[in-house]
Formats: structure tokens, C-alpha cells, sequence
DNA sequence: CATAGGGATTCCAGTGACTGGAAGGTCAAG
DNA sequence: CTTGACCTTCCAGTCACTGGAATCCCTATG
């Protein structure tokens, strides 16, 4: 199988995998012509970090997951504490966003978007208003 | 005033306050012997652009935002137009992360995380599981 | 006056996870 | 034999910085 089709396989794009390939993620065998050749074994890979990719895993994580998965032996505890740690940090972004919504919602609710300069958005970002108590907040 | 009391005048780094001169978002003036020099109105905009960014804008989003400030016949319409925009992003944002955490406490929670290598976690990254009916979830 | 330190300057490279594009090799069909 | 769809590699760009190297400038002290 080349690697068209196993990108269609895991709903990866070809460029995708190539680059998990260079990063050695999921290495493929090659045929005589220097294409990549793919077997049930590597579309199984590919479609679990595709999984574990969508489900917000970094590269890394999927990684050490992927030898958690051909390994026969692991315990569950050593997966478990990558998903934990992974859920933690799900719901710590969550936090920081909905303070930014609140905030911004609010801006944003007593602006008149109309013709007029006034802006309470404007006042917020120049700090001519009195902030909330809530520190400034930082993304990523 | 030079680049270091900017700095602490803005709560921005040196580094950061010299990157938003090299995409000539803030661009000071220059004394005799080559250093930056800061007036009030350049600390005034660099404020606002940390503001800006502390709310999540994109710098692009703040090039904007400091030329509406600046603009004493600007429309409010523009600023909300812009906050709104930013608004939408966030809020989906807060939904793809709250599917993630739905799918992934699930997973968590019926992880026993001990010795043993059985794991719905690794169960539901192989898809050996019955998917829920959420289509694939991406993350940006 | 030499020197030591703490600034400042520029430029290059790296981050994460791809994605786009160029230049070229390979294969099956007509 | 040509066409077109595929494959290969390599380089560059994304976003918003951040780290580090090499060099320069200013002030204070011995």
C-alpha cells in the first residue's frame, strides 16, 4: 500500500505522514523504487495518532503512547497519568478562555458599534477603565 | 527612556518590545549613540497592544485595533466588528476543548491505572471501541 | 586611564505540527 | 511515446515570540 491510499486509510494527508516518518513517529517500509510501503500494522499506528492527535495529544505524548500500545506489558497507570495530565491541561486552557470570553463578552456588550468613536472596548484595551480583578491573563 | 525601563513601564520583555519594532507594530525613536528611545505616547500603545494580547487578539487583530486607537474618527462598529469576530473564535475554541474533556474524563474515569495493560483509554486511541457519534474532532 | 558590569545592538536559530511549493523520478494507460 | 497521476526530497513559511552569540555603549570604580 502506498502512501496515498494510506492516507486515505487513516485520514491523514500524504504530507502528514511523511512528516511523522522524518520526526520517526511511524516509519514505513520502502520498495525497490523508493516508495513507502505501507502494511496493516502501520495503518494501525497511523489511525492511533490520528485518534490520539485529535484528541489533543502533542507529538510527544502520542509517541510514548504509541510504545504504550505495542507494548504488551504496559500498565494501564503509565497511560492513565499521560490522559491525566493531558485532561489537566485541557481544562486549565477551558479556565483561560472563559475568563477571556467573560471579559470580552462584556466589552463587547456595551459597545454601540455604530458610527460614533466611544468604544468601551477601546477604553478597556487603553486602560482608561478601572480593570477587573482578575490579573492579566496570558494564553497558550 | 530606553528599551529596559519600557519594559517595566509595559510588562513586556525587551525581546518582545524590540519583535513588535522589527513587524512595525511599535516603533521608537532612535537616540545618537543607536539606542531605542521611548516617549509616552510609544509606551501608551505598547500598553494597549499587551493589553490586546492578553485578551487573546492576534498581533495582526491588534495592528488593527492600535490604528482604530489612534483614530480619533474611527467607528466604534470597527472595534466591536473585530472584538466580536475574536469573541466567536474563543467560544468555538471553548467548545472543541469541552468535547476533548467530555470524550477524554470518560476515558479517564474508566481507567483502573494500575499494574494491569488493559486500558479503555488505549481501547479508544486503537478504536477497538464503538466511537460516539462526534465526528473527528481538530484541534487548532 | 584601564577595566568591569550592566545595559544596548544585530542577527541567526529554534519552538509545534504541519503545509505549500519546486524540481525531479516512476508508473500505468492510451 | 506521451500524458497525467502519483511518488520522492528539500526548502520555506506559518505564529509570536525566545534563546543565544557577537559586538557595542555607558557609567562607576581602582
Amino acid at each position: 500500500m502506498n502512501i496515498g491510499d494510506a492516507a486515505k486509510a487513516t485520514n491523514l494527508s500524504p504530507k502528514t505522514i511523511r512528516y511523522y516518518e522524518s520526526i520517526n513517529l511511524v516509519i514505513a517500509d520502502r520498495l525497490s523504487n523508493g516508495y513507502r510501503d505501507y502494511a496493516d500494522a502501520h495503518i494501525h499506528k497511523l489511525r492511533f495518532v490520528q485518534r490520539a492527535r485529535g484528541l489533543g495529544f502533542s507529538i510527544e505524548d502520542c509517541r510514548a503512547l504509541l510504545s504504550l500500545y505495542e507494548d504488551r506489558n504496559r500498565a494501564s497507570a503509565e497511560v492513565k497519568n499521560i490522559a491525566q495530565k493531558h485532561l489537566e491541561e485541557i481544562e486549565a486552557k477551558i479556565n483561560e478562555l472563559q475568563d477571556l470570553q467573560e471579559t470580552l463578552s462584556h466589552l463587547v456588550a456595551h459597545c454601540a458599534g455604530d458610527h460614533r468613536p466611544d468604544c468601551p472596548i477601546m477604553d478597556g484595551l487603553s486602560g482608561t477603565v478601572h480593570e477587573t480583578a482578575k490579573g492579566t491573563s496570558k494564553l497558550h
